[in-house]
RNA sequence: GCGCCUCUAGCUCAAUUGGCAGAGCAGCUGACUCUUAAUCAGCGGGUUCUGGGUUCAAGUCCCAGGGGGCGCACCA
């Protein structure tokens, strides 16, 4: 136990006092450390209060004695709300140092000193290659092999041992690649070293200069003639052998990217899923937009607006919830093979595969349909899976281990087909099991619902609603493969055409992976006049009270008025194609999700 | 929105029935020319999320608020 030694051996406050002056001589006065903190302040007079003349208990530390003290003194519970008072009136950066702490406090003088004697953040470092350059060009070292090769390179300290006269320290460049380097005292110098031990910290980003070898243990290094700080870190790394929480990793996602392999992985693994998209897009002559975010109507999708306010305009605008209306515009006019990868905005519930901003490709094609809208999304994916795939084949490994394969043609399925053949082979009721088609009533399906504990609103509940209710219960779980499930109920989809030969359906498509929807894709409605009607029905809807239905959007109904070529479009979650070729949650395929 | 769980040192976590708030890493001082989660000796570090309450005594029990998680609802 700590306290007891300094008890045993008689030592009173005063001695230690002392003897931690002394250990501040020189290097880092007490005086520097402290002055203008307030929390150094509060440190001082709390332990004060603890000299009020009460004698520390046989085996108790100095601070359990404080503790002890502060909680039998109401006078000191006085100056705590006293200090809080006091703060609020700190300016902000005061409050910045208010915040610090001790080992953020060491830093802070060693970055003064640095400053003093010369420069903690230089505007550049000469450095000559990469950690990754030099470990590729000198993978074979033996054990204690030396080269001539010269060179100057920088990364962040992630590990520091200060042995004696020779130091090792490990640099981690931003791609997760590490290098040791050593000082030795021989070739540094005595000064230098000194410096190197008193200056560098965990986390600092350090130049090193000199020659590549193997250490004696046979790890690749640079031993150091000559290093510099390149930027000096006042704040502690976390702990880099401990895994650090979720929320944490979230909430400080920069200090994530430093620890964990994995979340670097996480966004090249995005960047290259998005360049394979637009890169597929563009064999197929697909050209990129960007249509408006902020939009007076909301329309396009069923789904709950953000809603913010236009001083210019003194008006009231949507975030959108999707690009579709913008991105049909287009089509009008004669963008024939149009996209769009950008963001979403729903204000709605926030879960493992819901964010309330989302990244969102649409993609409408003309003179195409919901089939060869189809044939291009299973192309997209695939080649995106071929991007993150450590062999450059359709099957990806996620994090767990698994493998998943998306190689090959998918199942293309009939919504109702699909329902009534689970519903036969699941049936245990008396009677053949009913068979549900678009003529199916709403009472009838209402009941087979009830019977499987689905219950829906009924202010909204539609013949649609029931049928996908029933199909996500009795078939989406059976459902392995990456899957097209074809032809959904009228009622649900007022942007879709009907289908041209089967009568009560639309020609769209889901695609189901991993368990979720991740894509969507229509033969387009272009007759304006049906479209009018459907606008006008979900308005209706509106005005009960749906909060998700649409709004008549009279320019947009103008557009199609001029005529939209026969067109398939398609709709797909990039968040969600990353959760599928990695397997990870949404929070962690976003790179900064939103957090309170 | 509703229900349940959770919040302790810079980080990861302990703390028995309500009974002196601890460990590892990180940090400080010293030793060490082959360390790599080094080792050895010594030391510092706490508003136990916040505010009330019960009690001789609260990290622990009660109430309210905040952050986080999970389930339900809504949605992609």
């Amino acid at each position: 136990m700590r306290g007891r030694g300094a008890a045993e051996r008689g030592e009173t406050r005063r001695h230690l006092a002392a003897r931690g002056t002394a250990r501040h001589r020189g290097r880092l006065p007490r005086d520097r450390r402290t002055t203008d903190i307030r929390a150094g302040r509060r440190r001082r007079r709390r332990h004060s209060s603890c000299d009020s003349g009460r004698t520390r208990r046989p085996g108790e530390t100095h601070r359990q004695r404080c503790s002890r003290d502060r909680r039998a003194s109401n006078e000191g519970e006085r100056m705590t709300e006293h200090d809080v008072t006091a703060e609020q009136q700190l300016s902000a950066e005061q409050q910045l140092v208010t915040d610090s702490n001790e080992q953020r406090e060491v830093r802070l003088a060693k970055r003064d000193r640095l400053l003093a004697e010369g420069d903690a953040y230089p505007v550049s470092v000469p450095v000559t290659t990469s950690i990754r350059a030099v470990r590729e060009r000198h993978a074979g070292l033996d054990a204690g092999e030396e080269t001539d090769d010269i060179v100057g390179i920088a990364g962040r300290v992630v590990h520091i041992r200060n042995t004696g006269r020779l130091c090792f320290v490990a640099l981690q460049a931003g791609d997760g690649e590490r290098i040791q380097a050593m000082l030795s005292q021989g070739e540094v110098g005595k000064e230098s070293l000194a410096a190197f031990k008193e200056l560098v910290d965990l986390g600092d980003h350090l130049f090193v200069h000199g020659r590549v070898i193997a250490s004696k243990r046979g790890e690749l290094s640079v031993f150091v003639d000559r290093w510099q700080i390149a930027s000096k870190a006042i704040r502690p790394l976390p702990n880099l052998h401990s895994e650090l929480g979720e929320e944490f990793r979230v909430r400080n996602r920069y200090l994530d990217l430093i620890a964990r392999d994995a979340a670097r992985d996480m966004v090249i693994t995005r960047a290259h899923t998005n360049a394979s998209l637009r890169h597929t897009f563009a064999e197929h002559g697909f050209v990129e937009v960007e249509t408006p975010m902020l939009q007076t109507v909301h329309g396009g999708a069923s789904a709950r607006p953000f809603v913010t306010h236009s001083n210019a305009f003194d008006m009231d605008l949507y975030l959108r919830i999707a690009p579709e209306l913008f991105l049909k515009r287009a089509l009008v006019g004669g963008i024939d093979r149009v996209f769009e990868i950008n963001r979403n905005f729903r204000n709605e519930g926030a879960d493992s595969t819901h964010s309330p901003e989302f990244a969102m490709l649409e993609a409408y094609e003309a003179y195409g349909d919901y089939h060869s809208i189809a044939d291009l999304t299973q192309e997209l994916i695939q080649d995106a899976a071929k991007a993150s795939s450590p062999d450059g084949g359709e099957t990806v490994v996620w994090g767990d281990g698994t493998a998943h394969d998306y190689s090959g043609d998918w199942d293309r399925i009939d919504l109702y087909g699909s329902l009534n053949e689970r519903l036969a082979e699941q049936w245990t009721a008396s009677g053949a099991a009913p068979q549900i088609t678009v003529e199916t009533s709403v009472a009838e399906l209402s009941a087979l619902a009830d019977a499987v504990g689905i219950t829906l609103d009924p202010k909204t509940a539609t013949h649609g609603k029931f049928v996908e209710e029933l199909w996500e219960h009795y078939v989406k779980p059976g459902l392995t493969r990456p899957t097209f499930v074809m032809d959904f109920p009228l009622d649900t989809s007022p942007l879709t055409r009907a289908h041209r030969s089967k009568p009560g359906v639309v020609e769209k498509w889901d695609l189901y992976v991993r368990g979720f929807e991740l894509a969507t894709g229509y033969s387009e409605l272009a007759d304006p006049v049906i479209q009018r009607q459907r606008f006008v029905e979900q308005s209706l809807l509106a005005a009960a009270g749906d909060p998700e239905a649409m709004q008549v959007d009279e320019d947009f109904l103008t557009a199609m008025e001029y005529g939209m070529p026969p067109a398939g479009g398609m709709g797909m979650g990039i968040d969600r194609l990353l959760m599928a070729l990695t397997g990870l949650g949404i929070r962690e395929t976003v790179l900064f999700p939103l957090v309170r």
